[in-house]
DNA sequence: CTTGCATTAGCCCCATGTCC
DNA sequence: GGACATGGGGCTAATGCAAG
């Protein structure tokens, strides 16, 4: 059983029409129905019924289809790899990043980097750090932007870039117009954030921990678009990185004096696979942006 | 009976394995 | 390395079978 095999197989029973199958596929019609025959023979069962002029494909013939269809997929995959694998300028990325990275900077490096490079195709992802590192190592993305994670043997991690954190207030709060607040001056306020597992949170924590405040949450929610907006409804405040989608007249965002509200971003990625050219370049790319070795045009 | 379609038969070509 | 056998790929032509 070959590849040649299979292709034939699932064009014939796709079409259940031998004759037509052979045309598709640029073969004698003799010669399709000998390659079918053959690989019956070698199953040791039929795939086709044959009714005098016509054939059908029989319940086993449905579930050796099935199989077929998902070899010839790995085939097909393990091809496009291998062609990958020896261009950097095409192939596939897939780029996992937290969802409060999706405006600003990752679109600008991806538009950026597709501009250089029109073949790349990027599959994305977004969600929480914990998620998304779970796919890395799954390996459903080559690549993460996340925050440090926390100790894992197989993803390796490379600070790229430090976020700011900003107090976020409901517009109206009596310290909306403030400058810069410590973390001290929110302690009475409900406290709106991220549930548990969210990186951010932990980074927010720590913060807490460090300036020796107690920290309680009166709304915790899925995403920072749901807590920024919880903050604008008047329910509470908030710790996020800036809110380029915020509406001002809801919501304000105000610097943190004390202590220094700093998250780093950078690069996850699994330790021990060779990551293929293409993840590669693309990589050295955002590095390289980042130090201001590049313009990300 | 004619037509359309699948299979079989007989042939050639080529790649691979085995033997010397 | 060359000769040979084997098996799979291809082709055309012939045959078998069922629908119209």
């Amino acid at each position: 059983m070959d590849e040649q095999q299979l292709r034939y197989f699932v064009t014939a029973a796709e079409m259940e029409h031998i004759t037509k199958a052979a045309e598709t596929l640029s073969v004698s019609q003799p010669a399709l129905s000998r390659a079918v025959t053959r690989l019956e023979r070698e199953l040791g069962a039929p795939l086709f019924e044959r009714h005098g002029r016509s054939v059908s494909v029989t319940s086993f013939g449905k579930e050796f289809l099935k199989r077929s269809r998902r070899i010839l997929q790995e085939f097909d995959a393990a091809r496009q790899d291998a062609l990958d694998l020896q261009a950097p300028d095409r192939g596939k990325i897939s780029l996992g990043f937290l969802h409060t990275l999706s405006t600003g900077l990752i679109p600008d490096l991806l538009a950026g980097y597709k501009a250089r490079y029109p073949d790349v195709h990027f599959i994305l992802g977004q969600g929480p750090s914990h998620t998304l590192l779970e796919q890395l190592e799954d390996g459903v993305f080559d690549l993460c932007l996340t925050a440090l994670p926390e100790f894992s043997s197989k993803v390796s991690w490379e600070p790229l870039w430090e976020e700011e954190l900003f107090i976020i207030l409901p517009a109206g709060h009596p310290l909306a117009e403030k400058e810069r607040l410590n973390l001290s001056d929110i302690q009475k306020d409900p406290f709106i954030h991220l549930k548990q597992g969210y990186s951010l949170r932990r980074s927010v924590e720590r913060l807490f921990r460090e300036a020796g405040l107690p920290l309680s949450f009166a709304f915790e929610g899925d995403e920072a678009d749901t807590v920024a907006g919880l903050v604008g409804a008047g329910l509470g405040v908030s710790i996020l990185p800036a809110q380029q989608t915020a509406d001002p007249s809801q919501v304000v965002q105000v610097p943190i004096a004390f202590p220094r509200a700093l998250r780093t971003i950078g690069l996850s990625r699994i330790q021990q696979t060779s990551a293929s050219p293409a993840v590669q370049a693309f990589a050295e790319y955002i590095r390289r942006v980042l130090a201001g070795e590049l313009k990300n045009e």
